[in-house]
DNA sequence: ACCCAGGCATTGG
DNA sequence: CCAATGCATGGG
């Protein structure tokens, strides 16, 4: 069987980065059970199951790439989609980023420094096309990120194809075609808001006329992409900020409208414990610079983990035996 | 029953 | 420019 072999720049922790965006145990689409990898895309109009692996060494990691069914030897037809496979992993797991320098970009933070040895080695991970971002992040917005893998996943299980193997069902994430001609009630029935079934309608059209481009946006600067994006109803910053992240790869984005985020800076940094989104973005640009992404994840990875927290207070006030306890989170 | 969770669009000052 | 409001489900 054919398997390529895809290098990474260490620190690269394959577990922790296939992990982060996959928080449930009902996942239907993007598979990780502690060592695989799997995920059934469409590529080159052809439906395959990619299957990934660490391997290689601590200084040297690298990723073992398979195709279901697998790809024929010699054949010019199975050798194009077998390197679309391998551009979908180096997307997926960011494995161009060389997180040497948000070592550095994080050295004298004592919260971010403490977060970077607790997750080294976590990576960006990213979703494979713009569309799948958006739909998520859409789902994801204002409610908690189990109901909105539930609703993922019923979106997925009615609209995406699926392929049997072995007895399992794979499905892939829906093509923008599937989408754009639905009504919204079945999305609705689904258990989405109006609002959302529409936003996402209007967005797979987008997306199979040509108006919204990933390969042009990719060009653009992070404030056009998130003008361009933002058009789109139902999208706004924080939503356009993360697909920043999370599609495009940037490491220099600070969602500062968002919710978890805000709490921690409210909680572990007095400097801006009442501050505005705008004053909160200064002050990330300034602190984290280019490896602000880098930051947002390691500080979702910290709540996750129970490395940080927002419930109680930061520590014991050596002083302020009485204060007022300050509030944990953002309004 | 109620409140909240990795927002957004709309409306009204 | 800023504040208030409704929306959807599922877990506490």
């Amino acid at each position: 069987m054919t398997e390529l072999m895809i290098h990474a720049r260490a620190p690269f922790d394959f577990a922790a980065t296939a992990k982060f965006l996959r928080f449930t145990e009902a996942e239907t689409i993007d598979l990780f059970d502690g060592n695989v990898y799997r995920r059934l895309c469409h590529i080159n109009n052809h439906l395959r199951l990619i299957s990934v692996k660490a391997c290689g060494t601590r200084a040297r990691p690298a990723l073992a790439v398979r195709l279901i069914p697998a790809a024929t030897d010699g054949d010019a037809e199975s050798s194009l989609i077998l390197d679309a496979a391998v551009g979908i992993v180096q997307r997926v797991f960011s494995v161009d980023h060389h997180l040497k320098g948000f070592q550095a970009q994080v050295a004298a933070d004592p919260v971010l420094s403490k977060l970077e040895t607790a997750h080294r080695g976590l990576h960006l991970p990213r979703w494979p096309s713009l569309f799948e971002t958006l739909v998520i992040s859409i789902l994801s917005q204002q409610i908690s990120t189990v109901v909105a893998m539930t609703l993922k996943r019923r979106v997925v299980e009615s609209f995406g194809e699926r392929l049997e193997l072995d007895g399992q069902t794979f499905f892939a994430f829906p093509r923008p075609g599937a989408l754009a001609n639905t009504d919204a009630e079945n999305l609705r029935a689904l258990g989405i808001s109006r609002a959302k079934a529409a936003s996402i309608i209007e967005l797979a059209r987008a997306t199979v006329n040509g108006s919204i481009n990933a390969d042009k946006l990719a060009g653009e600067d992070n404030e056009t992409v998130i003008r361009t994006l933002s058009d789109l109803r139902g999208v706004g910053r924080w939503t356009a900020e993360w697909a920043l992240m999370l599609y495009f790869g940037r490491t220099d984005v600070f969602p500062a409208g968002d919710l978890a985020v805000r709490g921690v800076l409210a909680k572990y940094y007095d400097a801006v414990a009442n501050s505005r989104e705008r004053d909160l973005r200064e002050f990330a640009q300034k602190r984290w610079g280019q490896w602000a992404s880098y930051a947002t994840i390691y500080i979702l990875a910290g709540l996750r983990a129970g490395t940080i927290n927002l419930r109680s207070e930061r520590v014991v006030s050596s002083t302020a035996a009485g204060s007022s306890p300050r509030r944990s989170a953002g309004k």
